[in-house]
DNA sequence: ATATTTATCGTTAGCGCTAACATAATCTGT
DNA sequence: ACAGATTATGTTAGCGCTAACGATAAATAT
């Protein structure tokens, strides 16, 4: 009997081909969108692939083509809610495409040893992605430039060569604080991020725009690093302030969080008396109470994206690459608890 | 000219092969630990192999075996920090092994609707893999027996059928106890976790075996359910009682972290006038200040002996299954800043 | 008209591995 | 001692796919 379609599990590329009455060939290069097949061969060829729900078999794939597409994942442990959302974007868009991951990941938020990317890159890497704040380390950036390896980082803002996928930092900081202008504030207190990632430039940016267009409104700007100890220190000084802020916008959560934690110990209640916001929407800012106001990403979108172009990027290696260098995905601003409006007269 | 050891990538199995003097079905059957091969071959055959540093391509081996494995991760959002390191664990696992990973996630904490689960079997699933707590999750328990489908739970207490992958918890809460008596502590308290999960059961067990085997010991247990908010009202009880705890254990890092948070609103120095550990070891327990003294669960180790003993399984599905029930990994004790010795006279 | 290019499609071979069978060598029991 | 069972190895074929080349027909040039 001819064994194909009725047992094993999916259709093969030879079961699409008998249906379309032409060679496993020639479907093949449909599928893979080559050249030199007939619109109308390809629209039978397309038909059958439908009819047939087939879908390449990708361990067969990666044999003959003995490219198997080996992807470096490169990340610090900085913010372990962020990564593993990233990771399932990665991991889901790499089961799909059949990429092989190695991991390499730093210690104490620091970036891998450049020994170890080195190591990495020798044993054989088509690309590498990576995650914040990596796609702005220096080191690693050379390490991996010079090894002629293609490269895509999340978060980061262009390096050449490298393909960045991020969102509009600038543009969620403006509407954040926006917002915090909607609800009446006009003390506002800013704690800035990480000076050495451009993101926080950004989003500094972003939250002077929106100041910059509203009359009457106070700010005071104090310098963070993005860890909860930056933050703590951040809100002491400016809840000590003589007109001290209604409203604080942080650069991220952990900052936020401890904002929220000097507030408490100050008996200052969120957001009745404060209204903190932060940026990322990582588990923290849900894990606390009160649930953080917070800036939304779409990690797993982002990650998945930028491997997605990756691999596109890997595969156009000869010919000159139509891979866009940028691209921002959409993020979105989650209104939780820890906003309120400002009330004229604070309560006894 | 022998292609196969100048060109490409690495060396293939008739490589070993050929420097063996053997077939290279006889590696094919060392590699996969299969009998019918003498001592001494196999010793020749894996000295070839390591010489080689042959690695076996994972392609070509789910090709032939047409079987490629195809396991499912069922998670509740629960922890991301610990889901970042459990993934990461699971990943490198299965890209050693060449298995297909279908990821799904429950949203707001709790496990994916049963449909969805229904669906991910129906697709066509050779085992799969729960993330804690879901490994207690009746309902996806009940599914997943029902398909037939092979079963691993990490942080889970025995279920039948299933392989339980875990740290002693009992020996780890004992320990931490033990740790805050040692340091002079007197009076405790202890948050339980939430009351479904085996584990709180035996975290509790752990503290009143240490308690127990001590003299003039002074303890209050309050219930909490593993959240920030229960940690929140568990605290506030524990501190507002006449005595009040010198040292607190909660039985998570999340309610630790509330237990500072309270400390710090009632003016109470951690850890000088409040010892405070918590359980897990999350990014929270360093994110936060003090960094918390907690138990470390190996947590990417448990995720990648759990899928490796998964494949065992689905490997060895015909015959008896050898593969073990139950099987412990050794935990640590991570002494941070939040606990301290006690202090006879407190501080004014 | 014939030679030459171009577009479309088919054939062959082989990626690295293992199931299934074939073979040779050794061990049993009576 | 010799058929039959056991153990240790080799042979053959093929998993699903695509590179490389070959074949055919149509378009263009000379």
């Amino acid at each position: 009997m001819a064994r194909s379609q009725q047992m094993g599990r999916g259709a093969t590329i030879v079961d699409v081909a008998k249906r379309a009455g032409v060679s496993s060939m020639t479907v093949s290069r449909v599928i893979n969108g080559r050249s030199g097949v007939s619109a109308e061969t390809r629209a039978v060829v397309e038909e059958a692939i439908k009819a047939l729900a087939y879908t390449p078999n990708v361990a067969a794939r990666n044999l003959v083509n003995s490219t198997e597409l080996r992807i470096g994942i490169i990340y610090s442990n900085a913010s372990a809610a962020f990564m593993s959302e990233f990771l399932t974007g990665v991991f889901e868009e790499a089961s799909s495409r059949g990429a092989r991951l190695m991991l390499l990941k730093g210690e104490g938020g620091r970036p891998p040893p450049v020994e170890a990317i080195e190591d990495l890159v020798a044993s054989g890497l088509s690309g590498a992605l990576l995650a914040p704040p990596l796609g702005e380390a220096p080191d690693v950036l050379r390490v991996l430039r010079d090894a002629g390896c293609a490269m895509a980082a999340v978060g980061a803002y262009q390096s050449p060569g490298t393909i960045c996928v991020r969102i509009d930092d600038r543009a969620a900081s403006y509407q954040m604080t926006r917002l915090l202008l909607d609800l009446g504030h006009r003390q506002l207190g800013f704690i800035l991020g990480n000076p050495n990632q451009a993101a926080s430039a950004e989003r500094m940016a972003g939250f002077y725009a929106a100041v910059r267009e509203t009359g009457g409104v106070e700010v005071q700007v104090v310098q963070g690093d993005f860890t909860y100890a930056s933050g703590l220190a951040a809100a002491e000084h400016l809840l000590a302030l003589p007109k001290r802020p209604t409203a604080i916008f942080a650069s991220n959560d952990d900052m936020a969080a401890a904002v929220v934690s000097v507030a408490h110990r100050r008996h200052l209640d969120v957001p009745s008396e404060l209204t903190v916001a932060g940026f990322d929407d990582t588990t923290l800012a849900n894990t606390l109470w009160p649930p953080l106001t917070t800036v939304h990403q779409p990690v797993r979108e982002l990650a998945a994206e930028a491997l997605s172009l990756l691999i596109a990027e890997i595969a156009a290696k000869k010919g000159k690459s139509r891979v866009p260098r940028e691209t921002i995905l959409d993020h979105r601003i989650v209104e939780r608890q820890s906003t309120g409006a400002h009330l004229s007269s604070p309560p006894a």
